[in-house]
DNA sequence: AAAATGTTTGACCGTTTGGTAAAATTGACG
DNA sequence: CGTCAATTTTACCAAACGGTCAAACATTTT
């Protein structure tokens, strides 16, 4: 750890904690999470765990920041070239299916923004206030052209990110009034029919 | 305490220990939240807090089941002799409405079903479940009457679960990406629009 | 005003929490 | 194989946690 270069060990136990850190954050949010837990979940004693990062803080933060780069990587997709309403599709397909094979990286972020973002807020207001602002010009764009309907680009966005992730964040209440599994294909299917009705000029 | 009847002082006390606890738990979710946070919120001493419940779950408890059926009285008010569209428009301003007012109770549900729901999957599983397959009968109806377009009742009830919510529950992000206060006039074009046009026939 | 009941408090308890120190162990490498 | 660095463990700490108790204080009732 004195040096720059990574061990075969720490490689392996970073990834150990990574796994188990995303697992109890995403379950119990920062401060319903015990470094006991993440310790015992990666298989490691709580100060071994403490040898690879000096704080609960710095686990959290170094797991949020990681993902954040995956989590935000669909909306960069958005391409000004492409047809405006199958360029949104993809976008809320990709977000679907992240909320499908990544929940909890999903709740992992839902756990901190519901109780207020302490942690990420800067982030927030810089790098994806900047990311969106790209993307609302392109769909202002896209409507001054008469490619979309009318409608506000910035609620746009927020529509396919509650629309989408609410699959992930709320699949116990999803699925305790459905009574089966969260059914991905039937969700697909919904969240096309709407956006193509909504979004045609 | 040991009779039935309730005083003046313990209404009063009763009072201020409810709107700490929804503060608090809403804020930091049930881990999260502690009982000298929500004594000192109160104005009380925490072992005068213990005085009038027995425990912290007793208060999440009490919080969590008297909010319940304000949460859902929207979806209760549906109506099967109203016009389709318009009831279903209504229920979902009157959802947006409460997204706005009610901000605490929005996130306080929030924080209890990202987390697994531990404390409410009964409730869910049992009253809300039966609440929904009520309104999701109707909604059938409407589509099999050809009066609504053909969609999935139960995605759309929670699309209007996840699209207003969002407001509240996500109210920090919503605002760092727009940089300003959320502004529910737009947010209620927006989902009048959407709405209007997913389910026109 | 006295008695009985209802309310509040300070002092305390055992457990869990995030985190530390130093010794013991393991691994890398000439 | 020996040495040095990297890793892991044992034992521990102070603070924060949920909760208890008995005494003190208020209030209501008679």
């Amino acid at each position: 750890m004195t040096e720059y270069a990574t061990t075969r060990i720490q490689r392996k136990n970073q990834a150990l904690i990574f796994e188990a850190a995303l697992d109890v954050f995403s379950s119990f949010g920062f401060r319903g999470a015990t470094l006991d837990q993440i310790a015992s979940t990666a298989g490691l004693s709580k100060p071994n765990l403490l040898y690879y990062y000096p704080s609960k803080e710095a686990i959290h933060s170094a797991v949020l920041t990681k993902l954040l780069h995956t989590w935000l990587a669909p909306l960069r997709e958005i391409d000004e070239n492409g047809d405006p309403i199958e360029e949104i599709l993809l976008y809320v397909i990709n977000k679907l299916h992240a909320a499908r094979d990544l929940p909890r990286e999903s709740r992992l972020f839902a756990n901190e923004i519901v109780q207020g973002a302490p942690r990420i807020k800067s982030i927030l207001e810089t790098d994806l206030r900047h990311l969106v602002e790209d993307k609302v010009k392109i769909l202002s764009k896209w409507i001054k052209q008469g490619r979309l309907a009318k409608i506000d680009p910035y609620h746009l966005i927020f529509s396919i990110w509650s629309l989408t992730q609410h699959y992930a964040d709320f699949d116990v209440q999803v699925q305790a009034v459905t009574g089966h599994e969260t059914s991905f294909d039937e969700a697909e299917v919904f969240l096309n029919h709407l956006y193509r009705r909504m979004l045609a000029p």
